[in-house]
DNA sequence: AAACACGTCAACCGCTTGCTG
DNA sequence: CCAGCAAGCGGTTGACGTGTT
């Protein structure tokens, strides 16, 4: 009740323009990190939460908009059934991505669509199409922005991936550095992924360490 | 044209994890 | 080893837009 306990009141809701102004120019300067004070610092009135997932989310630079492509629809689908809900992972793989992004794709378009889809993948028909990745359609067409850093070093000539879908995966984002195991068993290209979930799962657990 | 239902998605919340002193 | 803090993650909510009656 006394009036000093009142907390510095966060702002909430949806971000103004000019919000997103003073944050991206405040990460620009400062650098990303160190969230609880940016509200302060910058002048925003947002918690530090709030702070990071705007920018994670909308303002940092590569972030893709928009319809998801067939590719990436595919993606999404493939990657849940191996990964399960760990929509960071599965953001990690689609260059532009955000997990939240991810996650609401999934809960929207695919989940109910992939419930339909499993009953009738279940049928004879169910190869609707061993999913050979679409040749020519790179997921992210910002491709030059992203995969110049080194993650791809690894030239193996074993990447028969004939997508370059995989090596945007790789270099995109974060640390996700297994493309040995990703690109070798390649699983998530089986459209029939189901044996190769216990393998998966424990490598993407391990994989987040 | 209005009311309602439904779909979408941005943002919040609470919990977990990782790091540092 | 432990406590405190910051960051990350996934689930959930709520506002808004669109379609339907």
């Amino acid at each position: 009740m006394d009036i000093k306990e009142v907390k510095p009141r966060v702002k909430k809701g949806l971000w103004k323009p000019e919000e997103d102004v003073i944050l991206k120019k405040y990460v620009e300067t400062h650098g990303e990190g160190n969230w609880a004070s940016v509200s302060q610092k910058s002048g925003l009135m947002r918690g530090g939460k709030s702070c990071r997932l705007r920018w994670k989310n909308y303002l940092r630079p590569n972030i893709k908009r928009g319809r998801m492509s067939e590719d990436e629809k595919d993606l999404i689908i493939r990657l849940h059934k191996l990964l399960g809900n760990r929509w960071s992972l599965i953001a990690g793989r689609l260059p532009g991505r955000t997990d939240n992004e991810v996650k609401n794709y999934w809960n929207t378009h695919l989940n109910k669509k992939n419930s339909q889809h499993k009953t009738t993948m279940l049928g004879p028909n169910k190869k609707k199409e061993p999913q050979q990745l679409p040749p020519s359609q790179p997921i992210c067409s910002r491709n030059s922005e992203n995969n110049n850093e080194g993650l791809h070093g690894r030239k193996d000539e074993e990447v028969t991936i004939k997508s370059q879908q995989m090596e945007d995966t790789k270099s995109f984002n974060f640390d996700v550095e297994e493309p040995s195991l990703l690109s070798a068993n390649n699983a998530l290209f089986f459209y029939d992924d189901e044996p190769f979930m216990p393998i998966w799962d424990s490598f993407a657990f391990s994989e987040a360490f």
